[in-house]
DNA sequence: AAAATTAATATGTAGCTACATAAAAATGTC
DNA sequence: GACATTTTTATGTAGCTACATATTAATTTT
């Protein structure tokens, strides 16, 4: 049992925090120097900035130089979601996981296809559709656009064993992704496959990634109804 | 111009992330000890730490006292999402904002609010509906429930005036909240304050805020037709 | 051989110094 | 007064030391 009461940068954040909740630092506020904080709580300046870094990086602050560090007026709500491949987070929900192919065929991208990843003109990819099912239940269906110039050895792969969500994540690691969430009504061949009611509202994540400045996957993936995603705490 | 090729640690991570890419660190791979990788790039082992500390924080590698680095082996996409204030976002995209309270009511929290608080009884609570215009086009619909314990100034503000959204966004600091989307399908009094067609499918966002343990407000915001949430690049 | 103890080790953290950098404030010039 | 220049200042970063802490690995004990 040390009895020093030493301070580690998440005391002091959380310090800091506290005194922004209870508005001793109101909302568009200056905070005090790094330096002088250090000063009033005994650490060293270093240890300050590393919380003020932390609060920076959560939105509850902003933090410039020379300016100073500043209360956000208008606090964001900052909130982080982890995609995981589809068989874990089936898995991660106890339940079995299966996986069909629908459909494998090079085709030339459509006009949204070519908007997601930037393309001036269309061009020839290899188009995968696909079902993920959880407890045999339909649970993801995947329309997914390869790029086979940035990743021609995906047609080499066996997509009916192996799902292309699962070979793309393993093997080929991108510099830059685009994430992005919608609703969409279920019609037609996607509410077949998905099993759901024509009409129902469908969760859509869209995800297109890149490496480099070159393209290599974009997925639209609809979920079954009922699905929700949840931010990390 | 300095000469000196000093490293920054965002050029440790770089390079690190770099090598992960293209497989000198394949996934599941343990990574060299981080002194080692500072005596080969020749910077300091803060330096590295620093780095490695931003690639754990993207999902990219896993950290372990003593267990060394390791790259992730089912890499995981991570994406932020910022939720600024209503009449932000539809500034942001250079529409007018425009406000209209609905309903304003103590009413009894049906079992759905009482889960997202996690409340074992029910309780009363302050309902505020309200619809978010863009352009006076229905932008967002929201049915918030707020907790008059936790929050009585509440009831004083006129919320025809000033949404709760933007009041409690400025006056009530949260220290947890819990963020999830869905979709839904337009029935009934929301598809009509959206002016959205019947069986249309709609983006929700669900929000629940604390104090400590305090229950403070939680909000079901339902976008209009076509909404689409971006990640933060 | 199994269990308990001890040692070794990689990352985590705090504090210090020194200097870099952006931006505001002060000053000088026309 | 308007504009350009210099100074000041608060945060940002790199490197060092020293020690904390969580685990794994090795060793001893039963």
């Amino acid at each position: 049992m040390t009895l020093d009461t030493r301070l580690s940068w998440t005391d002091v954040r959380d310090q800091v925090r506290a005194r922004i909740l209870n508005r001793t630092y109101a909302p568009g506020d200056r905070l005090p120097r790094d330096e002088d904080i250090a000063q009033e709580l005994g650490c060293a300046r270093t240890t300050v900035h590393r919380a003020m870094q932390d609060l920076a990086l959560s939105g509850l602050v902003e933090r410039k130089r020379k300016g100073g560090t500043h209360v956000r007026a208008d606090p964001v709500t900052r909130a982080t979601f982890d995609i995981p491949i589809t068989r874990r987070e089936v898995e991660d929900r106890g339940a079995k996981y299966n996986y069909q192919l629908i459909s494998r065929e090079m085709e030339q991208t459509p006009r949204a296809v070519m908007a997601r990843f930037g393309l001036q003109a269309p061009a020839q990819m290899l188009r995968v559709r696909a079902l993920h099912l959880a407890d045999n239940r339909p649970y993801i269906l995947e329309d997914r656009w390869v790029d086979t110039t940035s990743t021609p050895e995906i047609l080499k792969v066996d997509l009916a064993q192996h799902s292309a969500n699962e070979w793309l994540v393993r093997n080929k690691p991108y510099s830059r992704v685009d994430v992005r969430f919608s609703a969409i009504t279920a019609e037609g061949t996607t509410a077949e496959y998905l099993a759901a009611p024509l009409g129902s509202a469908l969760f859509v994540i869209e995800r297109t990634t890149w490496i480099g400045a070159d393209p290599i996957t974009t997925v639209q993936s609809v979920a079954a109804p009922g699905y929700q995603l949840v931010a990390q705490s």
